[in-house]
This record gives C-alpha cells, structure tokens and sequence, in this order.
DNA sequence: AGTTTCGGCGCC
DNA sequence: AAAGGGCGCCGAAACT
C-alpha cells in the first residue's frame, strides 16, 4: 500500500505505525512492530511518513542506515499553523494540540535542550512528550483542516512540507558531517597563532600582540578587555565609547593596530581554536547540530559548534576525501531575487530575470552605474535603514522600483503596527507578542514568563521599540521568504543526489556544499541548477525571476569563491 | 559559586 | 564611513 503512513515510537522501545487513507484517516488498523527501523525498511512504498518529531524519530534510522524520502512533521507544522493562526506563543507540541482539540489543559513546551560536544550521546534521548499514535492521527488529521483555512492553503500545505524536508535534511546533514582534517585545521591555527604555550593560556602570536598593545600605552594593557582599553584610550587623550573595530579604527594611536590584529586572531582563537578542534571534530568530520526552524524567519541555527559562523581561514580544513570534490553553491544575490519574486515589481523582476549581476543592472537603472551604492541602497531598503547616504539612494531606488520598496514599506508599517506579516508561503512573524510586552512592560507592568510564549519569544525582538519591530518586519518578508525557498531548493538537491555517491555535507542560508566522486561533480552542479529553477517556481508561482547560483568544484572550501 | 547579560565579532 | 535584519559563540562582567 503506497501512500501516507503514520509513525509513532510506542513506550518500552517498539512503533505503532498506520496507514493513512486520501482524506488523512486511519485506512486500516494500527499495527505494533518491535523493530523501528525495521517497520520503515520493510515499507519502501511510503510516500511520505507523518511522524510528531524528526528529530525523534530519523537519527535512529539513519543510524541503521535507513532514508526516507518524505516526511510530515506535526510539531514543526504546529509550530507554523499556529503562527499563522496569529497564535504564536502558545505551546506547539503535539501533546498541547491534541489537548486544545480536547479542551484539556494544555501541557507547556519542554525546555529547549543546550548545546553540548559530541551530540552522540544525547541522540537518542527521548525528546518531548510522546503521543500514541491514534493521538496523532487526530491532530494531524486537524492540522490537515487547518491547512484549509490558512489565507492561501496550496502555499500553507507547501510549507508545512518544505519544513519537513528541512527536519529531513538536517538530521541527514547531522548524521553525516561536514569533512573536516584536523590537521590542517592546526596548521592553519599555528600559522596565525604560532605555538601554545603549557598551561592553557595565550598562544605566542596573541601575547606578542597583547605586548605589544601594552608598549604603545606604555602601560600593562589587556586588549581582550573592552573596559581596559577604552581607559587606556582615555588616558591617551582619545575618547571612544567603545572598542569596535569601526571606531578604533579611525584612531591615531601606534596601539591600533596591534589591537585590530589582535581582536582578529583572539577570536578565531577562542571560538575556532583547538579546544574547538578538540569538541567539534571526530572521525574527520565536523558534526554540528543543524537546527531547521530554529529562527522565526525559517533560518536555520546551529546549537554548537558555530558551523554557521565559520572564518573563512578556517574553510581551509575542509578537505574532500581523496578521489572525491566540494561543489561548493552559492545563491547571487539572493535577497533583491526574493524581493523582485514578492513584490512582483516590474522592474525589478526584469532586472532579477537575468542571471548577471543584479546589483550591477540595478546600478545601470538608478545610481549611474555606481554597483557599491546600488547594493548598498537594496540592502538598505531590505534592513530597514533609517540613516546616512542609504536614505538618498533609497529615494533612487523607491523612483525605479516603487513596488518592491512598497512592498517592505508595508510589511514595515504592518509591523509596526502590530499586524500579521508573513513570508510568501505563509510564515507568520510574531507582532502580537512582542507589542503587547512592550506595552506592559513599558508601563511597569511585568509579563510573566509563561506568558511571554516560551521558545517563540525572542528576546532580542519583543524587548525593542515599534520601529525595531518595524525593521523586523521589513526583513522579515524577505529573509523569510529566501528561508521557504532555500527549503524547497535542498527538498529537490536532496531528491536529485538521491541514489549517487554524493552527500550533502553543509547548508548556510544561500549556500550549499555537496560532497561527492570526482565524476559525480558535473551532474552535481546541473542538479543544483535545476534544484534552484524548481524551487523558485514551487515557492513564487510564475514568475520571471531566476536564481542562479555560483558554483565551484573544489578539493578545499578555502578555495571556493 | 552558579547563572545571566554584555561586548565584540564571525557568518549570511 | 556608519547603520539597518537574522543568528552563535566566547570570556568577562554583573548579577543572584
């Protein structure tokens, strides 16, 4: 029997597992395995599993070797339904929504759990509350009416599985690791470091520089302490508010430099380092943990590791297998792109039509061939910018392409004003929360915790004024709308490298890395193109505009781009 | 002593 | 040049 089964990890280690019918109801009797992995190997025909949580459920069959090809995940759907259902804050476990189907008191989301080295042991920890499969199947079954409700149902339904297939290839991306040769990795760091020194502390390059910081000021100086240098500054007669690049920058003090170079090398040094090395690496591979959905904006967090933030001296270390390549891709501009598909402006979609470089067609049309204040103004436009020349040359952009400015001028205005803004596809920001609690808490009055929506309340964003709101509406329409997209391209790679050698091996935001046989490359870089057309037609509908990527065959991603 | 916030900077 | 969106990470500082 083809089609939709559902999949729930029964108490004491066995499944329950059931087939769906069309209209999303049991069509035959739920049936109890011992074998989890074995349930899902037996049963290749399954379209698509409807399980509470990937993150539950895949680790385990990857780690027996076993794929599937398509997934529903009911938590991360939940989690999109309610926020589109202007509910964002209100516990999205599949616990809590069979409980509001039932008018039960609705249970709250298990604390997120933290990041810890070597996520090896902790992948088969239960996470969040099981559900009996019956249970399941009746939130599913509602979430599946909910759907229909949505302000565009064929979109809602598209993202609650592209999320899915986010769930999917991120716990893939987790099983399989990003290549990574430690011992270039501590080439690369004693090259810019130089020797550690017993004892844990500064390695030599550092305590040099740090000495060197201190024979400017003619004083003991520690530049890794902001309050140190700004008074050390101070002393010289130099104010600054604080030690950012930017501003000490402009400074004319003989301690500048070494400072500068100093803060660089500090940081790759602490949060790339050897300890880093030591957490991080095992077996050559670099196994972050991938997050989908971690962010409000469909971007993806890591939870440890930093694979999102790595230096780009540090892509040195990622090496293929021998025998083997990195297509490393690379979306062009990918948020004008986003933006011309949304707003439908004329203009801009002529311009994001082609595959050449956007900014510069953009600066041929509004800034007399100027591409640094072209990309400047879209990014501008697209950040909210409030300032400086950014301001001029958004008034140039507004006169060329006034629906796309409108477009996140409204999202702006709708942000501000505490309404619903959501991505293409149906990814709701959360206005309601954020803008009550600045209410409250603006006049004195406290939110408790539980009230503030537990994970869906971000900190940094229901603390800020309506502007802020404002901006983060602005972007919001943009960068989530990329994220849906990004989604749909890596469902399609995936299904592309389905049945070749080649693995993906990273995803960050625009980007991604393959890892295959040196023969496989060229297909690989057409699979990726084709990935790309497919999902900007599955995301955006008709519509002119491409999204071309940059693609580069290489053995080390240092020598990508 | 343990936990949270801050400052600074890495990536997109 | 500076500032506008999203994140994570680290050590130090500031808190309990």
């Amino acid at each position: 029997m083809t089609g939709r089964w559902a999949l729930a990890p029964a108490e004491g280690g066995g499944v329950e597992i059931a087939p769906l019918g069309p209209d999303g109801l049991p069509d035959g009797p739920v049936c109890r395995e011992e074998d989890l992995a074995g349930a899902v190997r037996s049963r290749p025909h399954v379209s698509r599993w409807i399980w509470r949580s990937t993150a539950e459920v895949y680790p385990q069959l990857l780690a027996t070797g076993v794929r599937v090809a398509r997934c529903y995940d009911v938590e991360a759907a939940e989690a999109l339904l309610l926020g589109h259902e202007g509910r964002y804050g209100e516990p999205r476990s599949a616990a809590a929504a069979l409980a509001r189907l039932h008018g039960g008191p609705v249970p709250p989301d298990p604390p997120q759990r933290t990041a810890e080295p070597g996520a090896q042991s902790s992948l088969f920890e239960p996470r969040g509350v099981h559900l009996p499969l019956t249970d399941l199947m009746e939130v599913y079954a509602e979430q599946q009416r909910r759907h229909g409700r949505a302000e565009h149902p064929d979109r809602m339904r598209l993202l609650t599985a592209a999320e899915s297939a986010g769930m999917l290839v991120a716990a893939e991306l987790n099983h399989t690791g990003l290549p990574w040769r430690a011992d270039v990795h501590r080439d690369v760091l004693h090259d810019l470091l130089g020797e550690r020194y017993a004892g844990g502390g500064e390695p030599r390059r550092l305590a040099e520089l740090a000495d060197e910081v201190s024979a400017a000021f003619g004083r003991r100086v520690r530049p890794d302490l902001p309050a140190d240098v700004v008074k050390a500054f101070a002393r010289a007669g130099i104010k600054v508010r604080s030690t950012r690049r930017w501003e000490i920058e402009s400074v004319d003090h003989p301690a500048v430099k070494p400072l500068l170079e100093y803060k660089k090398l500090y940081r790759i040094w602490v949060a790339h380092g050897w300890a880093w090395l030591q957490d991080w690496v095992r077996d050559g591979r670099f196994r972050p943990e991938f997050q989908a959905g971690g962010t409000v904006t469909g971007r993806w967090v890591t939870n440890g590791g930093g694979a999102l933030q790595i230096p780009r001296v540090i892509r040195r270390a990622v090496v293929a297998d021998p025998g083997w390549r990195l297509v490393v891709a690379d979306a062009d501009q990918m948020e004008p792109r986003v933006l011309a598909a949304v707003s439908r402006d004329p203009g801009l979609m002529e311009v994001a039509g082609r595959e050449t470089d956007l900014y510069q067609s953009v600066s041929d049309r509004a800034f007399a061939g100027d591409r640094a204040q072209a990309k400047l103004a879209v990014l501008g436009a697209v950040y909210g910018q409030t300032s400086g020349d950014g301001l001029k040359n958004l008034a140039a952009l507004r006169r060329r392409f006034p629906k796309a400015v409108a477009y996140v001028d409204d999202a702006a205005r709708a942000g501000e004003e505490g309404r619903l803004v959501r991505t293409w596809l149906g990814r709701t920001c959360p206005p309601a929360a954020g803008a009550r609690q600045d209410a409250t808490e603006e006049a004195g009055i406290p939110v408790p915790e539980e009230e503030r929506g537990g994970d869906a309340w971000v900190p940094g964003y229901a603390s800020t004024d309506a502007r802020a709101r404002g901006r983060f509406a602005r972007n919001f329409v943009v960068q989530g709308s990329a994220a849906d997209w990004a989604l749909l391209l890596l469902a399609a790679l995936r299904q592309r490298c389905e049945g070749m050698a080649a693995e993906l091996v990273f995803f960050q935001h625009d980007e991604v890395i393959v890892h295959c046989p040196q023969e496989e490359a060229d297909v690989v870089v057409a699979a990726i193109r084709e990935a790309a057309e497919l999902a900007g037609r599955l995301t955006f509908g008709e519509t002119p505009v491409r999204f071309p990527f940059t693609t580069a065959v290489v053995e080390c991603y240092g020598d990508a781009k």
